[in-house]
DNA sequence: TATGAATGAGTCTTCATTCAT
DNA sequence: GATGAATGAAGACTCATTCAT
């Protein structure tokens, strides 16, 4: 009720002041659009596509709501953007990877930490991802931007399983996309499930002894199960 | 968790046993109470939480959108109520799994496969979990039913691993929660973010010869990385 | 406080001003607010706070229900507008009132005439006021307009009270705020409570005569009980 | 007035005696029935008319819902059976007083003190009056029990004014329906507006030096206007 | 580019009341 | 006498979106 202020005065009423009486929020398209994409990202990972409002977002990026429409046309484009958003910025931290020295044993492993650690301290991909499954990738479908733009892990396991199989210390047969798709699910499933396990194991599963137990059996299940 | 599709028929209407003639609007709470829980279990699988609305279960019910607060509480009351009957189904047709009969690396395939198999033909579990994960379990801490009432497969798993570290053929030291968290992950990820990765890699997750190509993969790794 | 009776009429489509034809539905966001703090006042006072709905305020001023929470937040955002609205518009029409150049007991006469018929015609103020102390002016509390905001009229009483004693004619030792709320209940009371009194005493006390009586009634005992 | 204690206990959960073990709540239509009068006299005095629910005093009187159209036929039947009983309670308490031996002025005095005390701790009598002129007696006006049945005090007013006059201490030509109206509403309006009295003049109107104050206010103010 | 005003359908929830037992 | 089940209308409030400036 303290923000009450029943109507007293709605509109800051920004009394003109002499200098600058016009500009009151800088004429910047870029930023603007920014920050919008922004405050969507926080908004829609927080609360899920039909949780988060128009409202709460214009108000959060200090936009008006209006500028969400001129910019992204309606909430399903925004969610569209915010979502290839984190795509991008998924694909390019992984680009940044480079696993070409190490051995494989010892290149796999880093894969599958890099993996793990990618989805420590920040849920936003992956509650995008699990909302965004929850339509059925209906916006994701239609993305030009997205479409077919698998991850370049892929490459990357392609090529440690190539050298293992030669050296002889990984098994023939594996295949990589699979392989991704099990070393991501090992990592998703335990951080996008974690509230729910931890109350049903009974356990913390954000401690760090945690991350650092469960780092390890990952690693270790991948490895494992690639040796010849 | 496979046979859930409960209520997936807005009342059943198939009554037409012998006694008593059922008036137009029948009497029965237990009955209201199960078609509530039925419908409101469809609408917020296909639509998460926020997604789902208190008059589309009440009319899927055919039940008055009052009743629904009778017996309920809240909206929030009845998410609870539809994920402790999510649990418990799904605890149920595990304890049903019977493998002190095979040895152990088939027991762990046929386990891997059942939880594998869970997962085909309904996305309710998958998405009533990760809703209740997006907020953070809030619901599910306050469960008393549920909490802590984890996997009985953990406990499975524990015997399956000692019965084959005692007979040589698996590694020791593998922890039986982290090797379900795995096990699960390695399934659940595949089907909960199916449609993303569809897009993302070009293929059709859902076809069957995907299935069958991913249930051999995930057995195949998780017997392989605890042979001994 | 008597010519309160804003609002009373739905849209005052009496602007047929020369310059704009004005379209069918203007935009006006002066003319909007207004007219929803008038609707909003004749709703409130006529069934009290709960009583009192927003969609009746909103078909009342012919504004859309949303606006009402645009321009006021929520109804006890518009309750406390409207209550502050009434309490100025009380105190403007006291200020109005110039009694220095009566004599002491003509004055006194005249301010208790004046409060006594500030009531007559109109419930708003009272009705606002009962509502307002049911809630145990929770809302007023928070007013910054408001807190505070004594009468006008307790400084006139100041100042007849000294020239009456200074003249002899009254006794000393009466505080003005006490005699203020004195003044003021007699006059109250009687309107407030008219409904219930007349029922319970069968007397109409509305009808010309009956207030007339009791208008003399009240100036006679203030007077009387002042004098020295 | 002060003594009305309406509701003071929620469900009498007493009766654990050993006899009776299936009539949980023991028939008991008396009882039933004042605990639902006294629940409804809390609410309605709290909330007021509409803002009271059915709901609330059922479960405050510890009686199921159903009871109160069974005893009250509806919510303003009961609405009314509250406010008949506040009447009688009211008139009650005034009967029982006796001022036949004091003087004149002291008998005044008395009266004034009285009518002020009973208003003091219990709103209820107040939020019941207010509600009910709110709906411009729509109630009453109905009522046999209490139509024409006027404060005893007028009676006692009549007699102590005779006697004062005849004594020659007071003035005559006062009207003794007036004289209890004003009497009265020195003291209601005091403790009806008292919130925004407070609020207003900046100051605690329920401190126990206010109450003083205001009473030995009151009581000057009518025995001084009634001097010879 | 940017913004407040405006909207109608929608949200969850509670209302007073009646029915069947 | 007493109770839980059931109801339709209404409660306050929010939704995503478009209009006018």
């Amino acid at each position: 009720m303290s923000e009450m202020a029943a109507g007293s005065k709605l509109r800051p009423l920004e009394d003109g002041t002499a200098e600058a009486p016009r500009e009151v929020r800088a004429r910047d398209p870029e930023r603007t659009r920014a920050s919008i994409l922004a405050a969507a990202t926080v908004e829609f990972s927080a609360r899920g596509f039909a949780g988060a409002g128009i409202d709460a977002i214009a108000s959060r990026s200090g936009a008006n709501r209006r500028m969400i429409y001129h910019y992204f046309g309606s909430k399903r484009g925004l969610w569209l953007a915010v979502l290839e958003a984190a795509y991008e910025r998924a694909r390019m931290s992984e680009v940044a990877l480079h696993l070409d020295e190490l051995a494989p044993v010892e290149a796999m492993r880093a894969l599958v930490t890099f993996t793990f650690d990618s989805f420590i301290g920040d849920r936003t991909f992956i509650n995008l991802l699990n909302s965004e499954n929850l339509h059925q990738a209906r916006h994701l479908k239609e993305s030009a931007r997205v479409k077919g733009l698998h991850s370049p892990l892929i490459g990357m396991l392609t090529a440690i399983l190539d050298r293992g199989v030669a050296a002889g210390v990984f098994r023939a047969g594996v295949d990589p996309a699979q392989l991704w798709i099990s070393i991501a699910g090992l990592s998703y499933f335990y951080f996008s499930n974690q509230f729910t396990l931890s109350v049903i194991l009974d356990r913390n599963l954000q401690s760090k002894a945690e991350l650092d137990e469960r780092r390890a059996h990952v690693a270790d299940l991948i490895v494992h199960s690639l040796l010849a």
